[in-house]
RNA sequence: GGAGACGUCGCAUAGUCCGGUCGAGUGCGCCUCACUGCUAAUGAGGUAAGGGGUCAAACCCUUCGGAGGUUCAAAUCCUCUCGUCUCCGCCA
């Protein structure tokens, strides 16, 4: 959710926002008239309320043929409190409901444009070259065959189309990426956490999942939960309805949980394997931070994303995520992609968003200092995707005979070997 | 799943039976001031959030877990719901 009061002050910058996203510019001028018509529904109902009030303590006094007449003379305002705050719960509503269809303003340095406008910001690590190597490049299939890594049929006969088993050492190696992300990430400031992966709809709808990207998540009917596509729900929704203290910003929670996509709207897209799935474990990094301290903390949590691509000798490049691809919570995106040798392109692997205090505002989070109470910014950022970083690893390590070398950071968790071999 | 107890302004509590200066008392914590060589102690005052309003104030409204309801009037009465605790049952 935006802030009200400055949509108010300066409603073109968050129309050009809008424009960038190419979504509507005329949601804002809906805003700015239910604003006003909200302040007049609750200037209304102060009013009798306020009447209501100071008659009403004067019932209490008043006795016979005066307190008849105060009586009859308060009946008629309890009416009209009624009917106002009616006026008022509906102008809220009426508020609420285009206020959280605003996506958040776009930071001015976003690229403009759609899914492929985004900017390179920079390439690391060295593509190897397979053909000067002498052997034809296997994809993560193949090679999770190969090694006993991972079972797709099996994933498809229990679960269905895009589910998976990771067997072995592919089993061993999700604890591994899981055991090295989290250290690292502990050893830079963050809070091990592992949290829920089922929450209550306020939290789905605090974080902003509810909205366009609805229809990607699971929902359990019976009980009226969600499952989380990650864990930014549960470890941005851990301080929901709290005020923070500023002076013990930033406070950064890594979290290890399942995720759980309903990939509605991408049949037939990355069908092959295990590149794209409705279930996957990441370790997510969060952040609530001061609003002034966002930008740079976005780029630290970037930082950390790098660092764990190259502990596991993985090349890759980041981009500038342009302004229409941004999720509606995000102000700025950068992605980390990994190269896929078998695709012979660069894949999204980790994401980093600034969501400035767009998220806050929906689950109510606020910080306080010496000056009060005000709002504050979140961001997130992925640490360690498994799946798509098995697909990265296998690839970009794989051997003639179809073994996988094993990155130096990695085999301290997974007793020391060199390879995983062929079965 | 069964039985019971309880959710109040940072924390702990009073108020709820018998509705009305209760937006709410007290203690602790915290802040300011006074006293004091310093600390401690003591005394005085202050100390929720959100919204409307104003140049700024004053002032007004909302919120006593949440949602409804009864009433001129609800922290207080009624219904539902969520959560916590104790006991029993079941269970990884």
């Amino acid at each position: 959710m935006i802030d009200l009061a400055a949509l108010r002050q300066d409603p073109d910058s968050v129309r050009k926002s809008q424009e960038a996203r190419g979504e509507s510019t005329s949601l804002v001028d809906e805003v700015l008239a239910a604003d006003v018509a909200r302040r007049a529904a609750v200037s209304a109902f102060e009013t009798v309320r306020a009447e209501q009030k100071s008659l009403g303590a004067l019932v209490s006094k008043a006795t016979g043929d005066e307190k008849a007449e105060i009586l009859a003379k308060t009946k008629v305002l309890s009416e009209q409190v009624k009917v106002t705050e009616a006026a008022v719960r509906e102008a809220d509503a009426a508020l609420d409901e285009k206020l959280l269809a605003l996506s958040n303003i776009v930071d001015p340095d976003v690229p403009v444009g759609g899914e492929d406008d985004f900017v390179v910001i920079k390439e690391v690590g060295t593509k190897r070259d397979f053909a000067a190597e002498g052997f034809d490049v296997r994809d993560h299939v193949d090679l999770g065959n190969l090694i006993g890594a991972i079972d797709i049929e099996r994933g498809a006969k229990v679960s269905g189309s895009r589910f998976y088993y990771l067997t072995g050492p592919g089993a061993m190696l999700e604890l591994a990426l899981v055991q090295l992300a989290m250290n690292k990430a502990q050893a830079n400031g963050f809070m091990p956490m592992i949290p829920p992966a089922l929450v209550k709809p306020a939290a789905m709808e605090g974080i902003g999942f509810l909205g366009q990207a609805a229809e990607n998540v699971y929902r359990l009917e019976a009980d009226d939960m969600y499952l989380v596509g990650t864990a930014e729900v549960p470890l941005a929704a851990y301080h929901m309805d709290e005020i923070l203290d500023l002076a013990e910003m930033p406070k950064r929670y890594v979290g290890y949980s399942p995720c759980y996509r309903r990939e509605a709207g991408s049949h037939g897209k990355d069908t092959r394997g295990i590149f794209r799935v409705h279930w996957f474990d990441k370790v997510e990094m969060f952040s609530f931070c001061p609003v002034e301290d966002a930008q740079e903390e976005h780029k630290r949590l970037l930082a950390f994303e790098e660092e764990f691509l190259q502990a596991i000798e993985v090349p890759y490049r980041v981009i500038d995520v342009a302004s229409g691809d941004l999720g509606s919570s995000a102000s700025r995106k950068f992605d980390c992609e990994a190269w896929v040798p078998s695709q012979e392109r660069y894949r999204e692997v980790t994401s980093t968003s600034n969501c400035t205090t767009f998220q806050a505002r929906r689950l109510r989070i606020r910080g306080r200092n010496d000056e009060g109470v005000g709002p504050i910014a979140t961001l997130n950022g992925t640490l360690c995707a498994i799946t798509r970083t098995i697909v990265a690893i296998l690839e970009n390590h794989q051997q003639p005979d179809g073994s996988v070398r094993i990155p130096e950071a990695l085999r301290p968790y997974l007793g020391g070997a060199e390879f995983f071999h062929v079965k």
